[in-house]
DNA sequence: CAAACATTGAGAACGAGTCTCAGTATCGCG
DNA sequence: CGCGATACTGAGACTCGTTCTCAATGTTTG
């Protein structure tokens, strides 16, 4: 695989790294757009897009795909994890436990594909919500 | 909990369903849409938008959001399953080979979350790409 | 310094999917 | 059967996130 390591790094590039960096949340990349245009209201989308795509190709970041046809999630913290989301708020949370590679070598085997990752969510309560009952969720389409 | 349960069988639904359960592969909406045509010339593509949105709704089918900002696409067979995808095709094989329980129930331990399913692909190249070598891809953006 | 190359911002273009709207089909009921 | 209410349809305009194009600007290297 031809890994890129090399980037140059450019004031734009700098500000959606740090942005990526402060986040507690995973921004999708609109977002992260939408907060760099606070510290530098002249970039384009083009640039912020650009730049995260670098920055996964880097190994600067990582991008992660939440199901649900939403748009892709972009994460500073490079360690390979998966997340537990909640049906009701939407929360994510970390989970570290990799598949075994036993698991990923018999279905690679099975299935011819050469295997080079996964993205594993699962889904169900946060510890918050099971215990909030049925009432108020706040407004997830 | 299925909302809805009723559904009228319309000659369009019925095509749009005629054409998910002949499919081998997981089309696209707008791959359902082409091949709806070939028999329906004159449907809209509303209407098979709005077909596949019904029978995920009364489970007739399954949507799947196989990542990376690639379109949804749909299965018949709603039964549980996972899929592989090809990072260079976007082709989707199916894989039935389930999480063991006992990992499940250990990350429900430990993130304190009730699971109540999960989402699992896997990435890669499918064995006609890895064959295929680095030439000709179809029109993949 | 100058040519070669990389990066940028603006906005056009793109593709998937949704919405609106007027017309058509179907249903329920007297 | 007749008729009004309701569901469904096709066309196409539209939205939204993302990518592309291109001229301008910045940076590197010889």
């Amino acid at each position: 695989m031809p890994e890129r390591t090399e980037l140059r790094l450019t004031p734009q590039r700098t500000r959606v790294l740090e942005v990526l960096k402060a986040a507690e949340d995973h921004p999708t990349a609109a977002e992260v757009y939408e907060r760099v245009r606070l510290a530098a209201p002249g970039i384009g989308s083009a640039t912020v897009y650009r730049a995260l795509a670098l920055l996964v190709e880097t190994g600067h970041a990582l991008e992660l795909n939440l199901g649900d046809g939403a748009a892709a999630r972009y994460d500073a913290n490079t360690s390979r994890h998966d997340h537990a989301v909640c049906e009701r708020c939407g929360r994510a949370a970390d989970i570290d436990h990799p598949v075994p590679d036993g698991m990923v070598a018999e279905i690679a085997r099975r299935s011819g594909f050469t295997i080079t990752g996964y993205d594993l969510q699962f889904r169900g309560l946060c510890p918050e919500c099971q215990t909030a009952g049925e009432g108020n969720l706040p407004g997830r389409r």
